[in-house]
DNA sequence: TGAACACCCTGTAGCAACTACGGGGTCAAG
DNA sequence: CTTGACCCCGTAGTTGCTACAGGGTGTTCA
């Protein structure tokens, strides 16, 4: 199959598809007399693969090593399992900084409930506040 | 003060704020006569309201409207009002979006409770599942 | 026959917000 | 007078794509 077909099997971009070949994440396809790649199963396999890490939040480095671990099928899966367990942490640290960041936003929000002037918003006043080194509702303790 | 007690104080890099000057966020301050850049109480003041604005993940470009508005301290502070509400609805579907992804991604890792070799370990099984186009552990529904 | 159109090629640049050089100059202390 | 901390500029790298520009290929419809 050519380049086209491939990408919309595996939902995506074209340009994702030669990316991933640049990046050497995907093997180099044969071409025809065209010079068009030409694409078998194994490669919709690998680059669904991909997708998939992707799909999980997974950097290319990461997804790289898991095709390398398909490689050497007969050793220890502790680093599939590392790689899972990080990814999980980031994902919970991200979570909580966001959950903080969106309370932060809400206070911010509450200072200014009814339409005003630049000049009396709560919010830029807050925002001012905090240039000057001052407590401001978004980052006060408790 | 020198460009290192400026970024020590707003605790950020020296490269930030010589990017943010790049970028036309802080004005450009004067210099000594060895061509050391001199700032004073006002570029202080700015640089950490463009912290305070990051610290909450909003863009510089958002930044950048929020320090025009102080500009214009008559007019209706509804854009900052938007502003806001546009960042908390993006951190709102960051966080469901990670929610999803750790539900994912905990069901993931427990396909590999036990240490197993990479054949039969049961995250590498799962993406190769979802490789061949078939449902995986991770992105199963319900 | 030919023109339109979808598809493919390469190579390069852009995005966001920094970060990290490389190759220099300045300045105070020991 | 040399060491070291600081500063300068300009450019390239990071991540994972995305978007051209400027061309070739291939099928279909009039």
């Amino acid at each position: 199959m050519r380049i086209g077909e491939l990408a919309k099997r595996a939902g995506c971009d074209v340009e994702t598809v030669r990316y991933y070949e640049r990046e050497g994440l995907l093997a180099k396809p044969e071409r025809e007399p065209s010079g068009y790649r030409c694409y078998g199963a194994l490669h919709q396999e690998t680059l669904q693969f991909i997708r998939h890490g992707r799909s999980l939040g997974m950097k290319l480095a990461e997804i790289r090593l898991l095709l390398d671990f398909r490689h050497h099928p007969e050793e220890d899966c502790a680093g599939v399992d590392a790689l899972l367990d990080v990814q999980i942490a980031r994902v919970e640290e991200q979570i909580s900084a966001m959950g903080t960041l969106k309370e932060q936003l809400i206070a911010l929000r509450g200072e200014c409930e009814q339409r005003q002037t630049n000049r009396t918003c709560g919010i830029l006043r807050a925002f001012n506040q905090a240039a000057q080194g001052q407590a401001c509702p978004c980052h006060r303790e408790g």
